[in-house]
RNA sequence: GGGGCCGUAGCUCAGUUGGCAGAGCAGGGGCCUUUUAAGCCUCGUGUCGCGGGUUCGAGUCCCGCCGGCCUCACCA
């Protein structure tokens, strides 16, 4: 590496000595690559300019072909000795892989048919002193080590642009239709505090930090929600956040510590109103990302078009485990029904937790019963302390979760909007905490005012980002989907 | 956090029973005025992840550590 670095540091003398600047200030690219090779005809006998970097180098003595490669594609060059003169054939030696270069001249085709820009000046743009990746069989650049391309993502992108390129540019247009989506149904994006001086709105664990001016802790968000629903409160009947939420549990495929939600909230609607929304929206997006709503994550056939599948959670369970968890009103008699089915019962967890385990089992990763869209409902009231009781049932919230080909896609219900119900539900929360559940929520008394003031029923949703962008690029890492993830520090 | 697998040249990878550290591409030098995985001649790739140990001798065996991947637990 040293050695190659010293030869491109010599070649980057020997460029400044001859009196030209390796890193010019102005470029001068008029076209494109790909625009260039595409409107060949209209741009025949015209001198056009195109720069990207230098990817291929092959000299013939007088002459040498090249490939530039720009945001748009990539392109041959073809630089003459009898058309750039002696001294700019002969600075062809100074040239890297690598390097940025811009190139002026006319179109023509070679006489094995490649559409081509024969050079008539060339400038060095950028030098690079580092060395690519190395082609492989076919010419391509091969990069495979996942360390190095998480961590050194350009190198990543440079190399695999075929199938890196791509996702990226889908979860950009995820956001993009996501936002076209909302914004037309009058929802109004919002930004709310990412440093909050009380963490709520899901149950984990916080990163925690201090500010030093008002001596005093702050916690990076877990979720917006609270912040959303006081907006709710003030009178904005639409709103939602695409909010960066940080959570300080464990790293792997389907987690990482900063990730990605939509939240949404709508007054005057519930849990159903927003099953249809939600079920729109994602059709709508997989529509815009891939033109279809049909399609294959990890080899199994996934459709959005709605309506889809709506399935009670205790029903779902019952189905696909025969355990119906209604029969086990108890901790422990439902410990025993699982134990007798052939789960391993952790003794720590609480009924709520262990329906959760069911749940998972029926609906979650590679070996889920159900891969269809689907939204399981009814959760068990003590799972969602945000959640408004469903009418005639003691037990049971108006909660909702989506899933898709084995990935849990978002989480809804209808709000709980009355505040004693709310202070009381936070009451038995903190008294979870005072037992030694970290994660359980803290009593925010602040957004208990709030819901004085009058909270409209309301209906919401928070979805991942990162796994509605695992799930329309087929890919069944986080990290494959988010562009700088979180890694051990490099020791 | 537990378990399994892995770490050799810039990249992708070989490396036998413990016996002089290799290939392709990339790189240096030379030839070649329509090549395209260009071709031909030629030269060198190195803290074998790090630190110990066993041994006459360790890339190889043992221990510890670091990092990655998979998996289980937990969370979303």
């Amino acid at each position: 590496m040293s050695d190659e670095r010293e030869a491109r540091l010599e070649k980057l003398a020997a460029l400044r000595e001859a009196g030209i600047e390796p890193y010019p200030t102005r470029s001068h690219r008029d076209t494109m690559a790909a625009d260039a090779l595409a409107r060949y005809d209209e741009l025949q006998g015209q001198t056009i300019t195109i720069a990207g970097r230098l990817m291929q180098l092959r000299e013939m003595g007088k002459a040498a072909f090249a490939h530039l490669e720009d945001g748009s594609g990539r392109i041959q060059i073809y630089i003459k000795r009898d058309a750039v003169g002696d001294e700019a054939f002969r600075r062809i030696r100074l040239l890297d892989l690598g390097d940025i270069l811009e190139a002026t001249g006319t179109l023509f085709t070679t006489r094995t048919g490649e559409k081509t820009l024969h050079v008539d000046t060339y400038t060095i743009l950028a030098k690079s002193l580092a060395t690519l990746p190395s082609k492989g069989a076919g010419g391509d650049l091969k990069l495979f080590d996942p360390e190095v391309r998480q961590r050194k993502r350009y190198l990543d992108l440079i190399a695999n642009r075929e199938t890196g390129v791509p996702i990226f540019l889908a979860r950009a247009k995820i956001l993009a239709s996501m936002r076209d989506f909302l914004n037309a149904r009058g929802f109004v994006e919002v930004e709310t505090p990412i440093l909050q001086p009380l963490y709520g709105g899901a149950t984990a664990r916080p990163f925690i930090t201090h500010h030093n001016t008002l001596d005093r802790d702050l916690y990076l968000r877990i979720a917006p929600e609270l912040y959303l629903k006081r907006l709710l409160v003030g009178g904005i009947e639409r709103v939602y956040e695409i909010a960066r939420n940080f959570r300080n549990e464990g790293v792997d495929r389907s987690h990482n510590p900063e990730f990605t939600m939509m939240e949404c909230y709508q007054a005057y609607a519930d849990y159903e109103d927003v099953m249809r929304l939600v079920e729109d929206m994602y059709a709508y997006i997989a529509q815009q990302v891939l033109g279809t709503t049909k399609f294959d994550y990890l080899g199994v056939p996934v459709d959005l078009t709605p309506p889809w599948k709506r399935i009670p959670l205790r029903e779902a369970i019952l189905e696909f485990t025969g355990i119906d968890y209604d029969q086990y009103p108890d901790r422990d008699t439902l410990a025993v029904a699982m134990g007798k089915a052939g789960y391993t019962v952790d003794p720590k967890l609480a009924r709520g937790r262990l329906i959760d385990e069911l749940k998972d089992t029926v609906i979650k990763g590679e070996t889920a019963k159900l891969k269809d869209p689907v939204f399981l409902y009814d959760y068990p009231r003590d799972l969602s302390p945000l959640a408004k009781q469903k009418p005639g049932t003691s037990d049971t919230a108006e909660r909702f979760q989506a899933f898709a080909g084995g990935l849990e896609l978002g989480n809804a219900f209808t709000e709980l909007n009355d505040p004693l119900d709310q202070r009381a539900r936070f009451e038995d929360q903190a008294r979870q905490r005072a037992g030694g559940d970290d994660e359980a929520q803290m009593l925010d008394e602040d957004y208990i005012e709030a819901l004085e003031v009058g909270l409209p029923p309301a209906g919401g949703f928070g979805g991942g980002i990162d796994r509605l962008a695992m799930l329309l690029t087929n890919q069944d890492s986080i990290r494959e989907v988010i562009l700088f993830p979180t890694m051990r520090e490099v020791k």
